[in-house]
DNA sequence: GCCTGCGTCATACCTAGGTATGATCGCAAA
DNA sequence: TTTGCGATCATACCTAGGTATGACGCAGGC
């Protein structure tokens, strides 16, 4: 929620996609191919390259050829999603078979091209795999700034959360953790404020988010 | 969370295969290969007769053929999907292609195999496919009991409801909705009777279920 | 015409939540 | 050692939530 001064890239920035290819060939044309309808682009001839470099925090999404040199874009993609970088992938393959493109849809590519492909198609899959993004990236600022906050409980302020969350009255809280009431009402109070909500409401939809909510066993009795 | 009487399939009840393929030997040979692991099978030989019959309301997942007589297996996918029939899906193909199976993956599938496949790669699917199903049945059966208690609530009910879940006092709820304090405040208990909870967290995560909270610009001011 | 369900509201009473003030204690950093 | 913070609790006061009782009007169905 909070996004304070750093606002250098607001939704406007241009989304980059990321090629990565040892043929150079492929990588000057999808080069271009990118440039021409306004995206930027970061060229890689190898996994090592990538990995070794700093990838912009910036929407976008990854184009990689299956076969490469060192690990092959599968493997890849496990290591990528090992390190939390996200960014949706395009695969492209000029002898791929279809285990290959099954593993890769299951492990989460938007697409699977073979080569050679029509541009119309890959601009499809990069606006398809940038939606994704947009998405993602979404979520998880959101989130982010959710436990940013959560960040700053007390570990007594997070235990309360969890109780109040789950519908426990005050007095209740306070006797399972052997408080008193208005103890209790200070920390939730110290909560809702931290937390950056106003009604009851809000925070067990952040605590949701968050996952914190201490599991009870549903008081249902239609 | 409210099942009643018809307890009639427990978790214990076998989940079924339903396997739709036009060649005779196909069905019967995948049939023996369920049935040797304790699977329960139902046999097609089109999508015609699949969608002609009552699909029992069990754990299951369809086994299809992507060339079928009629509607192709890719089809067939978009069809069930639109009447809601949500068994995963595992295809089969003897001339599939890549592109073929990227778009049945896309579209959800659990699984893309090329004839001839091994037992074990099919057994696999179909374990993976399974468990999806379960997964997929607990959540809707969930969402299922929410909505039906939502339906027992009147026009009224469901308008404090989303206001109250969004986070509004009661008064503010009146203010709004031209009413007196006193007012809301009974439809108010009515909700929580109703949907049976005796916690707002509780009502909210309901709400949230549904997607019924009234959205409101967020009260956030870290 | 009567009953039922829904919606409306009032009075009254009780519980629960929220906050301010003030105080004590322990611990760790300055 | 002093300072600050977290944690604890009390008293007091106010607001918000919850429910019971009783009442009225209206529409639809028997």
């Amino acid at each position: 929620m909070t996004r304070p001064i750093d606002e250098a890239h607001p939704p406007s920035a241009k989304s980059i996609v990321i090629i990565v290819d040892d043929d150079a060939g492929i990588r000057t044309s999808l080069d271009s191919l990118f440039r021409s309808v306004g995206l930027e682009t970061r060229l890689f001839g190898s996994p090592a390259e990538l990995l070794g470099g700093q990838l912009p925090d910036r929407p976008g999404c990854i184009v990689l050829d299956v076969r490469l040199p060192g690990v092959s874009g599968l493997d890849l993609q496990g290591q990528l999603a090992q390190q939390g970088i996200g960014y949706p992938i395009i695969f492209m393959t000029g002898h791929g078979d279809i285990p290959m493109s099954v593993r890769a849809m299951k492990a989460g590519a938007v697409d699977f091209l073979s080569k050679p492909f029509r541009d119309q198609d890959m601009l499809d899959a990069v606006t398809a795999a940038l939606a994704r993004d947009a998405q993602r990236r979404a979520e998880a600022t959101a989130k982010e700034d959710i436990r940013a906050q959560y960040e700053t409980l007390t570990a007594r302020e997070r235990e309360v959360m969890g109780y109040v969350t789950a519908g426990l009255m005050n007095k209740q809280v306070a006797g399972l953790i052997g408080l008193s009431e208005i103890t209790v009402k200070i920390h939730r109070g110290n909560v809702m404020r931290k937390m950056g909500v106003r009604s009851l409401a809000d925070l067990v939809r952040k605590a949701e988010a968050l996952g914190v909510s201490q599991t009870r066993r549903s008081t249902d009795q239609t």
